[in-house]
DNA sequence: AATAGTAATGCAAATGTTTTCATAAAATCT
DNA sequence: AGATTTTATGAAAACATTTGCATTACTATT
């Protein structure tokens, strides 16, 4: 009688413990109302006493779901995608599923790689941040069947189905904002906009508004920074010391915005004062800044709950990974 | 000849395409230098040919390593946080883990719940924030003999091996600074300590020190707050009020500090010179405010790394799952 | 009391890998 | 050329579980 050490017991153990079949065992877990109330009792003390925990990874292999959802991000520590994961996360795990995340630093390839291991892990769905994917990450998706979703970027006729808003209105209407309110001299501080869908659609919604007023911005009011509070906030500090300066910034989104407000603080000008500064992309915080920052509200909360539920939703419907189909 | 549709092909279907056995196309992936070179490209034709993706769980379930790591953390969704996740993640991203990640929300007992689900999916190591956890997760920790780490704080004879700062000097360090400045009118803005060890310990460093200066604080300039800018914000309104109003406020860490300083700035209260603010725990960006945050570094960077190697390196020591060791 | 129906359980095959052991073929040595 | 070592491959057992089918033991029906 050797009680394998290590407390690593086995449905086996449980079984020659409980004095039934492991059939029995596995029943009592996945169907519990096809066996005896009194049976389920033993088999439940004999799991207590051995400290017994299922193993995900025989179901997996067996054609269950894995149980598993992937969430990969461009990055994890920045303010703008810390709610989404946070929601996304809660979501799925109300529905029981475990998450499995990674972030890719914004390379496209690095992100194809991350796919690949996800996909080794069996995992039941996968979900992107925006559109912008490179050809061998939509041909695997593809070829995998593997239920997808999009977060971010909301797009009509996308390649896979996607939850967010479109990034272009929002645009549009941060340009749209500081016109009406009478500016003409307006700086753009957005990220590089390759891969990068949702910056791209912003900067382009702005653009188009701009150029229909005859006030697109000359190439020294045309700052790139990524986001990140520091780099913003270096990057548009010769901004201000131009012999003409811009009456207002736009920015890609608010954590840049934060940058450039503290940027003009510390070299004295007043906001909205002296440079009104806009943003888009609310994360937590930045309506309680002072001086308050304009910006276009972005759900992201909401967002990153319905992704999470729709993916749900999304792995139920695929067809059931048990081979009756074939 | 039927070619399993849904592109889920397997390693006998690799197999067969190769013609070569089952064995060596295992062998092929994981002791390349074994097998003959012209035998390794027909191999990996067939692979591509099949879009063959190895099934991580079939791996696990014959004793091998999971490849995953689980972090469990109070909530993603906060700057303090955010870092350290991401650091960590790169770190065991870098050594070819997995990670599972999932938030508990401050609940000790949905710590413990989240905790059986990452042993019921086998990962091979597990991180926790700080030291305060319920019995029943130590038990089962123990009992598994699952690799375990703690991130943020640290202390000598803690019963789990853990990377971290200690966060009890820090209070320490926050208090004497401001009392060095001159200040004896001290108030306090702390999240509840409660299971959790990080606010509890820097609490009762800064009410040391404090209290052998003779200045704890009354009552009414002790506050509590969640680490959230807006309800920070809006919890220490009341404080500047007050008839006598405190000349400093010391912050459980830099959101909160945050908050309470839009608090001032919008009571039309300069900061530093009406009001110092006082934080601990450096999240991106404190550094960059206007006006600037005093606060006691926390490397949350660093700790993330170094965690995140540790847990690798202690893997890599605990017994191999073969079952040589039985 | 025999029959049919149902509830509870067990047996054994299947899932996709890895690995040990055995074997065949090729290369090296004497 | 024969013996010995090395290299490359295959067969089959093992891993922990689920499930279809078969079996047994009750309960209800006639």
């Amino acid at each position: 009688m050797s009680l394998k050490q290590g407390g690593k017991a086995d449905i086996v153990d449980v079984a020659r413990r409980a004095r039934v079949s492991i059939s029995t065992v596995s029943r009592s877990f996945n169907h519990p109302d096809l066996v005896n109330p009194a049976t389920r009792k033993k088999i439940e003390r004999a799991v207590q006493a051995l400290g017994y925990i299922r193993n995900r990874a025989a179901q997996t292999m067996h054609g269950r779901r894995s149980g598993t959802i992937g969430l990969i991000v461009p990055t994890i520590d920045n303010a703008i995608f810390a709610e989404v994961i946070q929601s996304f996360s809660d979501a799925v795990d109300h529905a029981g599923f475990t998450l499995l995340i990674a972030s890719h630093g914004f390379d496209l390839d690095r992100e194809y790689a991350v796919l690949r291991k996800f996909l080794e892990h069996r995992v039941d769905g996968v979900a992107l941040i925006g559109l912008d994917h490179s050809e061998p990450t939509f041909q695997l998706l593809d070829q995998q069947a593997v239920p997808v979703i999009s977060i971010w970027n909301y797009e009509a006729d996308s390649r896979i189905s996607c939850v967010g808003a479109k990034n272009y209105d929002a645009g549009r209407m941060a340009a749209e904002h500081l016109v009406e309110l009478g500016h003409r001299r307006i700086a753009l501080v957005f990220p590089v906009t390759i891969g990068n869908d949702r910056a791209r659609g912003r900067l382009g919604g702005a653009v188009e508004v701009l150029q229909d007023q005859g006030a697109l911005p000359p190439e020294e009011w045309t700052i790139q920074s990524p986001y990140n509070i520091a780099e913003a906030k270096e990057a548009c500090r010769a901004l201000f010391d131009l012999p003409e300066c811009p009456s207002a910034v736009l920015c890609g989104n608010d954590v840049i915005a934060q940058g450039v407000i503290y940027a003009l603080l510390k070299r004295g000008l007043k906001v909205p004062e002296d440079v009104s500064v806009m943003g888009i992309g609310d994360f937590k915080g930045s309506k309680e800044m002072e001086p308050a920052l304009t910006t276009i509200h972005f759900p992201a909360h909401e967002i990153g709950g319905l992704a999470g539920r729709e993916m749900c939703q999304l792995i139920a419907q695929s067809e059931p990974p048990n081979r009756w189909q074939a």
